[in-house]
DNA sequence: TATTGTTATACTCTATAACTATA
DNA sequence: TATAGTTATAGAGTATAACAATA
């Protein structure tokens, strides 16, 4: 089988142009590329195509969990953040608390998280995991932890670390 | 004055917490922020919040040319690949045939590009720029310099280089 | 039979305005 | 007056199915 990339720090072998791939982590180029130029020196562009390669990759290894990228996003934030209000929770994670009603609303449905009282102000909703909550997002973790060894092992260590040092520089 | 991120190469501001600066590229911190644990090395979430701090400079940068990040790239690519099919562009961005017709359709629209005559194939539509589309793409090329030089000051030359490094693993 | 461009459609994500109950 | 949660709504972006013209 041929394969297209070149090795990382581990074992990783080179991926073929024309190996059709299905569950391959990286996207096969296509045969006749057209010229992009220095499309892949944009930061946009590269952060975009990249993000969806990972996001792509996620939906994979999440689909016997039933979790979105955001979705995990928002359960994590929340197990570490026990009893905090709904809209600090949505403003951690970037999303506006408009939005982030109906995520809650789901996970709600789903029995995973509980709106619980706050005790200092009565608007606010204190917001926790359930028991089933808890067990799902253990299964989740043992999840992202194989989701991000993948890319540590394409990638190289050294490439994953100073990629994410760059990225904290946007956080 | 309380401050947020390191210095880089160059000359960099520095943030503080709590100044309101909506023109600055990178977001502020919240004053009282959640634990995020290891949220941010993850890699889908790291690459989605950079991602989106890069669109919304795109989006102010590009403010008076009028062109969002996949039009700029669109019509970079038609630049750069005159005469080639739509569908061909459209794979090379990663946008499917059937959602790039109403993207081409506004293009024409605004007199950027032209559906021409395929001369080897009738179904096909040889796409390439006008002579407006081509003035327009010189006004993008500038600002797309300006925009990507921003970041080179912000994050340093050496770390974009190693970021965009191994972006491009991915694509 | 397969491909090119197209329409229609649906679903997610995101953004804004406005309401209510509290503070 | 401002904030927390909510509803309604509109706009992007993205995905699939189906069609006519052409290969």
């Amino acid at each position: 089988m041929t394969t297209r990339r070149q090795k990382a720090s581990a074992g990783m072998a080179r991926r073929g142009v024309k190996a059709s791939s299905p569950d391959a982590a990286l996207p096969d180029r296509p045969v006749q590329a057209l010229d992009l130029n220095r499309l892949p020196t944009f930061m946009g562009y590269a952060l975009r195509r990249a993000q969806l390669v990972v996001f792509e990759q996620f939906a994979r290894d999440f689909a016997g969990i039933g979790l979105r990228p955001a979705q995990f996003t928002a359960l994590y934030v929340i197990q570490h953040n026990p009893g905090r209000k709904q809209s600090e929770i949505a403003a951690a994670l970037g999303i506006q608390r408009t939005n982030f009603v109906s995520m809650m609303d789901e996970f709600e449905r789903r029995g995973l998280t509980h709106r619980g009282k706050s005790a200092d102000d009565r608007r606010a909703h204190a917001i926790s995991l359930t028991d089933k909550g808890e067990k799902l997002l253990k299964k989740a973790t043992t999840t992202i932890e194989v989701h991000e060894r993948r890319w540590i092992d394409l990638l190289g260590q050294d490439n994953v670390d100073c990629l994410l040092k760059t990225l904290r520089m946007f956080m």
